[in-house]
DNA sequence: GCCAAGTTTCTACACGCAGTAGAAACCTGG
DNA sequence: CCAGGTTTCTACTGCGTGTAGAAACTTGGC
């Protein structure tokens, strides 16, 4: 229930880096002009194809009363991450097991971070 | 480069938790008795395409010098599940905003060990 | 009220991956 | 040197994804 195809994946990168809900011809456009695409335009129906497959996958939303449809991540782009993380952590019993390992190839820098989140750091507190 | 069917997920899952090298008689009888597989006996050839596969992904790897070869994972479950949740990290750019969530995630317990694991408590050392 | 133009849905095809396995090629002990 | 086990080759099915045309649907303007 996780891996996203290329196609998919732009989308989503898209709707995470954009604070507003996009319509299928928006995205479009702005698939054209990302890079790795250098000009191509897909099919508008194309891009809707998959946001139609995105949004069964619970990965958009999208609003059916405004007439060109207007699509969002459900999710942010962290939340999602932290599910994909958590999704691997659920295949094994052994957790800390993991996490120990994990948390050995982190950086310095995170390392830190991390430490302050544990302790509770207001600063850091995310809202659920 | 990441998700594995549910039979490759069923190999692994033996070959982790075994110690040495398996045959791939040996993992079809395996996989007959395991769970949610009531006796349904695979032919030899399935079990030797999938092993194939997991080689080419670098799952596993084979001797082939003896006559039944035997295949062991490359890495251990905890290795691998770290390198998906490295995979899931390392699509986004701002890996501390992941781990706050991350963190905010876990159980007591875990955060617990984790904070023990980043004050570099020797009894959690894992060999490289 | 009706239609053209934009929008959405349906349907379809190609392609690659995973499950599955037969046929053929390949060893090696007896 | 060959029968039996072992491995490789080849192949088919089904599913997910990229891709898009055809058909159905809406609605602003006449």
């Amino acid at each position: 229930m996780a891996t996203l195809g290329d196609l998919e994946r732009a989308v989503m990168d898209l709707l995470w880096d954009s604070p507003d809900a996009q319509t299928a011809n928006g995205l479009r456009d702005a698939l054209a002009e990302s890079a790795s695409a250098d000009g191509k335009e897909l099919a508008v129906t194309t891009v809707l194809t998959v946001l139609a497959r995105l949004e069964k996958k619970n990965l958009v939303s999208r609003e059916r009363d405004t007439r060109p449809h207007r699509y969002r991540a459900v999710m942010t782009r962290e939340e999602h991450t932290v599910e994909l993380m958590n999704d691997a952590l659920g295949t094994v019993m052994d957790r800390e097991a993991v996490l120990a390992r994990f948390i050995g190839g982190i950086s310095d820098d995170e390392a830190a971070a991390l430490r302050r989140l544990l302790d509770g750091d207001p600063a850091d507190e995310q809202p659920a």
